[in-house]
DNA sequence: AGATAGTCGTTGCGAACGCAACTACCTTGA
DNA sequence: TCAAGGTAGTTGCGTTCGCAACGACTATCT
């Protein structure tokens, strides 16, 4: 059971019936979804009982322990996570609380903050971030080829690019879809 | 700017640097879950504005509206969305405060309900659905060439077959990976 | 039939989020 | 120098969600 999870193709009897070719893109943003969704589940549910973190704190964290200096300022922070500033602000907050982080001002410009690794999150992240890597490779381990998974990368980086180019750019031109610059 | 979004890469100062390896896996799953959220956020915004949905509505109500009878199981709902069943619970009920979506009794379990869609809801979806079609094509439409997207389309159906066939299958045994039957 | 166990859906509760409004600060230009 | 406008981050408020507990019903077993 579980099966037919979304719509495999529409049924021909329906008065809603869709193109073929629709139907078809229709079906790949589900997926996308849903293995997101499926993925941040599992995720989730180990990272939560191996480090007592939410896939958000993680998400965090992680950015932070990869940073030389270990500190971000908290608008670069919601921009690399997917959250706006206040639930940027409400989850450096958590992590404040547990300790894993500090907030530090910062002397160039004084409205901005830095949110920091503590000593303490450092160590939590050193132990965390191995096993969740050891957990993705179990969970992936035969699911994709080195060369899917290697696809799989390079087509999900083209459509995330594209993504947030059209999304910066609709401030100057929503026309023209290529003009962003991205990154290497 | 807005680009170097996910690490792209560990700095070799790090005290926390990763093998190649590893760090490949995370940048792919970041990117999944970035291209997720990104379309998501894109899609909620048109979808918002044209039928004043949220895509969470949207899902529920698409699911209805491919179905034969426009009637579905509050369970089977709830399995087909990435959706608890407290969350579809609340979710049909702001459907039905909007007249999109009405519960019917089950006759042959009488615990059981079905979310069917009304009049007012399947119009709604009749005007929605070609609309949220025409933007995906247009959000799309020169990202990824038809074979890239075929390709997408498989890998992330092999991810997500995988992702909720361990899950089925923990129950039974947690070691073996690739028992449980899928679709097609 | 009657007791027990399991399933379907709903609700109380607390957690997390986004939006809009706000404060504090920086920047630009007269 | 000082005013006007923009930016960084925070907070009030409303919304949505999942978990755990619950009630209603069904299935199983004796």
């Amino acid at each position: 059971m579980a099966d037919h999870r979304i719509h495999e193709g529409p049924q021909p009897g329906s008065a809603l019936t869709i193109g073929a070719r629709d139907d078809r893109r229709l079906t790949t943003v589900g997926l996308l979804f849903e293995s997101a969704a499926g993925l941040r589940q599992v995720l989730e549910r180990r990272l939560e009982s191996n480090a007592g973190l939410s896939n958000q704190s993680f998400d965090v964290l992680i950015r932070l322990a990869r940073t030389p200096g270990n500190r971000l300022r908290m608008s670069e922070l919601a921009a690399q996570t997917t959250l706006s500033p206040s639930g940027l602000t409400r989850s450096v907050d958590r992590l404040e609380d547990a300790s894993l982080v500090v907030r530090e001002i910062c002397p160039e410009d004084r409205r901005g903050a830095f949110a920091a690794l503590t000593m303490q999150g450092k160590a939590v992240m050193d132990e965390a971030i191995p096993r969740h890597v050891a957990h993705l490779d179990e969970l992936l381990q035969g699911v994709l080829t080195l060369d899917e998974e290697h696809t799989l990368e390079a087509l999900l980086r083209k459509l995330r690019d594209h993504l947030f180019a059209g999304e910066v750019q609709c401030a100057f031109d929503p026309a023209a879809p290529d003009v962003c610059p991205t990154e290497q």
